[in-house]
DNA sequence: ACAGCCATGTAACTTGTTACATGATTTT
DNA sequence: AAAATCATGTAACAAGTTACATGGCTGT
């Protein structure tokens, strides 16, 4: 969802061509979302499909091949830009997956596994937060891009210590031995 | 990523069919995260064809189409639950390359969008934090999803008001001044 | 000429996701 | 018997992603 309406964004600018789209998508995130050419030119013709870019071909050069924002285009961008953020259906976060999975499965020492992703998130954090002091001062976009990482990035550090604590609290971590040869940890709700 | 592994997590504990696994899913995560039917049966082909669960006829009653985890699969399980993290290789975020949109595309008033996500979050925010005291009070996961979902929310609510001062004192989109000697052509402001 | 970059494009694949079709079983 | 529910499955598509192929242009 993300990449076509940044693509939309940047040639609303003006009409560029693919390599040029990829540059500065890259450019604008201080190069922390790499973003492969190829999918450029296949989002591009994705979006050719849907109307809402079309090629010009008087911003071709030579072997640049210039596109353009259509109106459609335009408008498509306009909506996305006011409509409102969809919180409601929260995505799928791999790593609570992971850790709602050590839990569940046998075996696992849940704390261990909470340890390693905040050793590496703390690590990550650092690594950004010393990437910020070298930006480029004046350039807002990267700016807000690192930001952006670090605050979510805190965020997971603290749902883990938080989670932690919890579990600590509830006393499941080790789930084995409890006597029920069946054996039904939590998750599941009887069969019928 | 993430359902094909907790599928297997959920298979690892014992062998069971394809409405179960969705009622599960969505069970220990509080219904949270809704999970379609129809993709638990294409995740199921799709590891049964990597060879990571197979048919278990054993457990089939009736309609029930049982699968069981291969040993392929537990060890493809365990070493995703070892795995590190990949925090290295940020996902690109909708919101944030909304709001840098929004400060590159000319006629967006950019706090008035800031305003409106944060409205939205805290809103939501809110509905989870209600939710959390009606959860029923022995269940880990759906607490560990909840509070994972609020830490989240929480991190870019703070995001944007961080993004909220940080546009303040840039004063948007007032590119020139710098003498950045328009070498620069890239994103954004005007520049050109 | 040739190496190396510029630029476009395509084939193949993965995960996620929905909408619909099809029976079987149970309930009313 | 009709309706509701259980259960499986399939077709189709969006978006992301990589690896590779192709050719033009440039500098040595």
């Amino acid at each position: 969802m993300s990449v076509p309406h940044a693509l939309l964004a940047l040639l609303s600018e003006r009409p560029k061509y693919g390599l040029q789209l990829q540059q500065e998508f890259e450019y604008t995130t201080g190069d922390i979302w790499p973003l492969n050419v190829g999918q450029v030119y296949t989002t591009l013709q994705r979006l050719e499909r849907d109307g809402l870019v079309e090629a010009d071909d008087g911003c071709s050069e030579g072997r640049q091949r210039g596109y353009r924002i259509t109106p459609a285009g335009a408008q498509e961008l306009a909506q996305w830009l006011n409509s409102a953020p969809d919180t409601l259906t929260p995505r799928r976060d791999e790593l609570v997956i992971k850790v709602l999975v050590a839990t569940s499965v046998p075996g696992i020492d849940v704390h261990e596994i909470l340890q390693v992703h905040r050793r590496q998130l703390v690590e990550t954090m650092q690594r950004y937060t010393h990437l910020k002091g070298e930006l480029a001062e004046h350039d807002l976009a990267q700016a807000l891009v690192v930001d952006a990482e670090l605050y979510r990035l805190d965020g997971v550090v603290r749902w883990l210590d938080a989670a932690g604590a919890r579990l600590k609290r509830t006393r499941v971590s080790s789930p084995g031995r409890d006597g029920d040869g069946g054996s039904e940890p939590n998750l599941g709700k009887e069969v019928r």
